[in-house]
Order: C-alpha cells, then sequence, then structure tokens
DNA sequence: CTCTTCTTTACACCTTCTTAAAATCTTAAA
DNA sequence: TTTAAGATTTTAAGAAGGTGTAAAGAAGAG
C-alpha cells in the first residue's frame, strides 16, 4: 500500500515544523498549507488521506475551511486547535471534523489517533463485513465473544495463533489471503521468516479441522500466494 | 433510519444515569452493561451501531474488552475513562478503539462526538458495495478481491503468472498490449528472452479459459506486437 | 520445574517456470 | 501457386522454487 499523504494546515512555524518531522520519522508522505485558502486550493489538488487543520488560521476561520472542504469531500479532518472550549470543539466537529485535539498535545496521541484515522480507512476500502459474532460454516463454527471453536458438537482446542488465523480466513471466507496479509494481521509484523512459521500453523489447523472422517476441506492453499477458506454447503 | 442503539458499558451507577438520561433525551436507544463480559454478551447479541465503553471495569481491563469484540466487530468503540494519561489513549486507541474521552466529560461534547460516528456510519453504508471488484467477460470471470478466476461455473486453477498476465489482459480489453508490455508488469524486467516464456503462458492460459467446447475466443495473438484480449458477447 | 505454545530446521515431495527443439502458421516475394 | 523466412504454438524435460510434515530446540506461562 502507498504512503498516507496528510495535508498540514498550520500558520504556526514552529509547531508546524514538529508535525511534518514527526509525520516524516513515521513514513507519512505530507503537504503544507499556512491559510485557509491554501488548504481548500491543497486539499483539492492533492487530495490527500488526511487532513491534519489548525482553527486559527490567518484568512479564514478554521470552522469555515472545514465547511468548504465538506462541500466535496469527506477525506477525514483532524483538529489541532488552541481553543479548549466545548463550544468550539463542538462547532467544529458538528461542522464535519473527524476529531478534535486541544494545544498543546502530545505528539503520541496524534500518532494514535492518525493510525485510527487510518484503519478505518482501510477498513471502508476492504469492506469487510464482519458482524455476526458466530461465524458457521459446514461443522466449524466460531463463536468470537466466548473465544471457542466447534467441530460439530465437539469443542476444538486451538492455540492463540491457531485461532487468530482461523479467524481472519473465516472473516474472509472463499477470498485468498496472502502469507504477508495473515502474518501481518497476526504478529503485526512480517518477516520473511515467518512464512516457514505460518505453514507449520496452517498444518496443525488443518489436522484439527479436517481430521474428522468428515473430511470437509476447508483450507486450500494457493501455491506461491497464501491460503483462503472456502465456503462448504 | 432506525433510532441508534448504543451500549452503554459503565459500572458507576451515578455517571451510567447520567450517560442513559442524556442518550434518552436525545432520541437515542440504548442498552446497559456494567462489566466486561455482560457488555461482550451485550455487544454480541444485540448489534449495537455504538459502544461506550469506560475502561475502569471490576472484572476485565477495558482494553481487553475491545480487542475481544475487534475479533469479530468493528462497531464504533468511544472510550470514556478516568485515565488521562497518553500511554492509556495511545494502547486504548491502537487496541481498537475509535474515540477517547476523559472523565470528567462534557455531556455537549460527548453528543458531538457521537454524531460524528454516526456521521460516519451512514457514510460507509452508502459506501459499500461501490467496490464490486469482479471482471465478467462472457463466460470468464475475474473477482479480484478475491483472487479467483472462474469459467462459467467452475472455478479456474491458475498459477500466479498465468493470473498475473490474465488480471493484465482484463484490465485492458480491447486493447493490444505488446509482448514487453505485459513482461515489464508481470516480471518487472523486460529482457528479450522472456517473449518465449510469455508464449508459453498465453499457450497454458488458452489451453484453460478456451479449453470447453465454448471454444469463445478470449485471447488474439497480433504478429510482431503481441496479443489482446476480446470483448465476448 | 513442567507444560504448552511457538519457532526453527531439515527433507521429501510437488508445482511452477524456463528453456530448447520441433511443428505449425503467417506473410510476402517470385 | 509455390517457396522461404520469420513468427508463433506446442511439447517435453530439467531447473528452480514453494509446500507439508516431523521433530527438536526456544520461549513463555503457571
Amino acid at each position: 500500500m502507498n504512503k498516507t499523504l496528510i495535508l498540514v494546515v498550520e500558520d504556526d512555524a514552529p509547531v508546524c515544523n514538529l508535525i511534518t518531522t514527526t509525520l516524516k520519522t513515521h513514513n507519512y508522505k505530507y503537504i503544507v498549507a499556512a491559510n485557509g485558502e491554501n488548504a481548500i486550493a491543497e486539499a483539492s489538488s492533492h487530495n490527500p488521506d488526511i487532513i491534519l487543520l489548525d482553527l486559527g488560521l490567518p484568512d479564514i476561520d478554521g470552522v469555515e475551511v472545514i465547511k468548504r472542504i465538506r462541500t466535496w469531500s469527506n477525506t477525514p479532518i483532524i483538529v489541532i486547535s488552541a481553543r479548549s472550549e466545548d463550544a468550539d470543539k463542538i462547532e467544529a466537529l458538528d461542522s464535519g471534523a473527524d476529531d478534535y485535539l486541544t494545544k498543546p498535545f502530545s505528539v503520541e496521541e496524534l500518532l494514535a489517533r492518525l493510525r485510527v484515522t487510518q484503519r478505518r480507512l482501510v477498513m471502508i476500502q476492504s469492506e469487510v463485513n464482519v458482524n455476526q459474532s458466530v461465524f458457521t460454516n459446514g461443522k466449524l463454527k466460531i463463536d468470537y465473544a466466548a473465544g471457542c471453536t466447534y467441530l460439530g458438537e465437539n469443542e476444538l482446542h486451538l492455540t492463540p495463533s491457531e485461532y487468530k488465523i482461523l479467524c481472519l480466513l473465516a472473516q474472509n471466507v472463499g477470498k485468498v489471503l496472502t502469507h504477508t496479509f495473515i502474518t501481518q494481521n497476526v504478529w503485526g509484523k512480517s518477516l520473511e521468516n515467518d512464512i516457514a512459521s505460518l505453514r507449520v500453523f496452517m498444518a496443525t489447523l488443518r489436522k484439527k479441522i479436517e481430521s474428522e472422517q468428515d473430511s470437509s476441506q476447508y483450507i486450500q492453499t494457493h501455491i506461491g500466494v497464501g491460503y483462503r477458506m472456502l465456503k462448504v454447503e
């Protein structure tokens, strides 16, 4: 996936520098606008993924900038403002802002809220339709709320990793999941070597959920790509 | 649209009352859970639209509740917590929370943030089904998201290279793609020699997608130039 | 410490890719 | 129409690389 592009709207140079250097070190791309008119122009021409907006701009009021941008775009806007009054927050949020941080803000919190926003962007794109708390596929059953899995009547004993992998496959029935997608989602990293581990887990998983005479084939290998769970009757 | 259903997770009765009366007067439906286990059970059984979660629960840690719910659900979670440390916020947000308010919180701000969340839910619903990402041409079907190809009812088993080439042709139906264009896009290089390989791949691809008696001609050779996929009726 | 889970390694097995050679097709000039 | 050169398809076999499995060592929880 491409680097996330962030539009930073901030007229105070030191604060702006703080933000941009932080973004740079965390692998974001960014563009800068120092006033409202420029912000609107940049938002329109570069189509950023996220907008960080200071409300105190020299030309237009920040809230006005939000409203203008919202006339054509749903790009997430995170407001960073010195105004800490409730009324200000509410006005900004109701005008279309997605989040509101007050100065002085913690860089770490800003990064965390950026991650939340990014996560949501990815979610929209992949449109994961997970909302049932119990998944069934043939004899296989996963009770997410309880954290239990069953094959027919029998409860399966799965290790944490096996459980996570199975959930991932179940939440994407019919889709081929790449090795790195799986390792990233289960371990958060994607070291090349983990594919070997993944293979071992797939083997034990298969042994457990395809062991019975039933022999329904839940997990399919796609050589050179990854695995997928088949929808069975 | 139906009333928004909110799950309020809060063990402190006065705070809980404050929240629920506020919700009631603002036309929300709500259910209440006073501990983590109940919260997970209610989330699973009632499938709320938004979850308001206090982190300080008597049984399970709030962050754990977030993680458990996130195993099957993307329901927005707004944390309301007495812990105001950055580290707490970051942990909750990175575990899957969508927003974080610290006690004592402004009721008006809470309502504003609820409105932001609702706005986003409506947006997501309208954006769903935009990403169809399925290509069809005659009996041939490519499901890009799932990474699968079909000929009529039957699923085709394609190797990674075959799949890439087919996608490339499909994305340019009707256009003639040169040998080097194809090899560059599939292998990233364009050594003269790879054209020989390409020919072999085209042969096997044709065998697979034109094997049936159907005999519809999907791939056309342009001598000295390359190949193209024809749009069939 | 003991038990479980996770990672690593080794190896047999299988699929896919490349290469080369033969067969077939296309094109155009005689 | 015949012929020849060049391009393409087909086939086959070996090379390269991916996969499943078992087993042993490492890490972590109780």
